[in-house]
DNA sequence: CCTCTACTATTACAATTGTAGTAAACAATG
DNA sequence: CATTGTTTACTACAATTGTAATAGTAGAGG
């Protein structure tokens, strides 16, 4: 169970995320900014020793650092910890604020009616059943 | 613009949200867990002098704490900064996640559904314009 | 006016985070 | 084999965060 991370632990996950895998100068390489050599490795290291959100394998003289969690299981687990506080009460606007902000393609379009309308099937079907068996 | 707050800073937070407003004492009485008096104070000092997510107001002998941005604003200043690195390519598949586990009001999934319609009478428009004026 | 109580302000301190230097190991090359 | 360049390990350090104790201040009750 990986704790939150930070903005800056986010920014190096992104990366690899991106790359698949890579080692410390790859990961230097592709930043947008310039962070000394060690500073990378030093938070490189703190996601894999105590994160766990890295794995890493020794190939060659350098480690190869690795996700060890999915770009969408972190978001999974990062909204999970959200949602309770921030989320619960606000997430109808919230959604509404994606759809405006965000470039969906047709098919996530779909998928996002498609889920609607099974909730709506879901919400309808438990009313029918409390009004059936009301306990 | 206030930066992410930590995990703790929401605990506080979310006990003010719910409560509209209140003392140092009535959030103490609010919270889950056993904190300080102390600890509870300086972390809503620090909320209202640093973040700026607090505002106070003497009331007789008591600072009153409320908090100078909703719920939903917060929710959105997240969503902001967690979607370049986290949401990007994940977005729809995270909202079905959300939508199937929370429980929306009629009312809300009535004004998804019309939002859902709207992106996609726009995103329809949009390809009629492409065809017309290639270019 | 004096004491008690409820707050606040000030200060403290350990853990974590962001950032990096230095030294050591190791591999390639002349 | 000695040199050089790359990579890692170890160490450092200031800023932030989580948590709290202590000391001071200002109303409330006698």
């Amino acid at each position: 169970m990986p704790n939150r991370l930070t903005r800056y632990e986010l920014e190096l996950m992104n990366v690899l995320w991106d790359m698949g895998e890579g080692t410390v100068q790859n990961v230097c390489d592709a930043l947008d900014r310039d962070l000394a050599y060690t500073t990378v490795m030093t938070t490189l290291n703190l996601l894999q020793s105590k994160k766990s959100v890295l794995e890493r394998v020794k190939k060659g003289r350098a480690y190869v650092y690795r996700p060890a969690v999915s770009r969408e299981y972190m978001s999974k687990t990062v909204l999970d910890d959200l949602t309770p506080v921030l989320f619960q009460k606000a997430l109808p606007s919230l959604v509404l604020g994606m759809l405006s902000r965000e470039k969906l393609e047709e098919e996530d379009i779909n998928a996002l009616k498609a889920a609607l309308e099974k909730v709506e099937r879901k919400q309808a079907e438990h009313k029918k059943t409390k009004r059936n068996h009301p306990q």
